[in-house]
DNA sequence: CAGGATCCTCCACGATACTG
DNA sequence: CAGTATCGTGGAGGATCCTG
């Protein structure tokens, strides 16, 4: 592990750099929140897009896709007939969770705070 | 587009959602993390820029933009001549910056794990 | 019911050049 | 040094249809 550079900062390949940008997308923290905190850690496919107002089906499975392989959920599939898909949050994935549930508990915590000083947040002048 | 569902979940302009929202982007998370870790809650533009290698300055400028706007920092102009403009965390931003802080640590902690996990941050099969 | 395959839109992001 | 303006691009994200 070479940690030698002075002042040039973290790599841009770096473990932690790499999970920040996995968060940078628009689904996957609300994914993982609403797993956790609306279905004790585990959900089928139709209850997650159900609990996820505005998802589309095809960002929803690339989201879980993109989390399994990141190891923070993993995929069971129960049935054979109508397939029946569970997702679980990995341990991984749970001691991912904290976080995500202090910047979700941070923003209930300051919504009056946000709600005063934001008054739109895609509303960027043109 | 029913409004109004029962069971419809977090509405879509609630506040944690928006805050999820405001980490839904490439730099905020890093900008918060950069700012607290290495330069204590204070650093100017340039050195911002230094510190975050890869960020071109129109974006550090915006996202600049975008925290302040949501109250995560506040802006400082100190001299005229030539400018020097110093960003500092807000009482605000710096709560939020525990959370961040955390999930960079989770980062650190399962490098290995994650490393073993994900081939390529980029590189997306389908 | 889960999710792949397609097509398309739009904006986040980057490169460059310019001002004060 | 800090910031803006402009332009171009990739790809995130959405809608729709189709499969087992």
């Amino acid at each position: 592990m070479d940690k030698g550079s002075p002042e040039a900062a973290w790599r841009e390949d770096c473990a932690p750099r790499r999970v920040l940008e996995l968060f940078a997308t628009k689904w996957t923290s609300m994914v993982l929140h609403t797993l956790h905190a609306r279905h004790q850690g585990a959900a089928r496919t139709g209850l997650l897009q159900r609990s996820l107002p505005g998802i589309s089906k095809k960002m929803l499975t690339q989201t879980l896709r993109d989390m399994e392989a990141s190891g923070l959920i993993s995929r069971h599939v129960d049935s054979v007939v109508p397939p029946a898909v569970t997702y679980r949050l990995t341990p991984l994935g749970t001691r991912c969770v904290e976080p995500v549930e202090l910047l979700y508990g941070w923003g209930r915590a300051n919504a009056d705070a946000l709600d005063a000083l934001q008054p739109r947040p895609s509303a960027r002048r043109r």
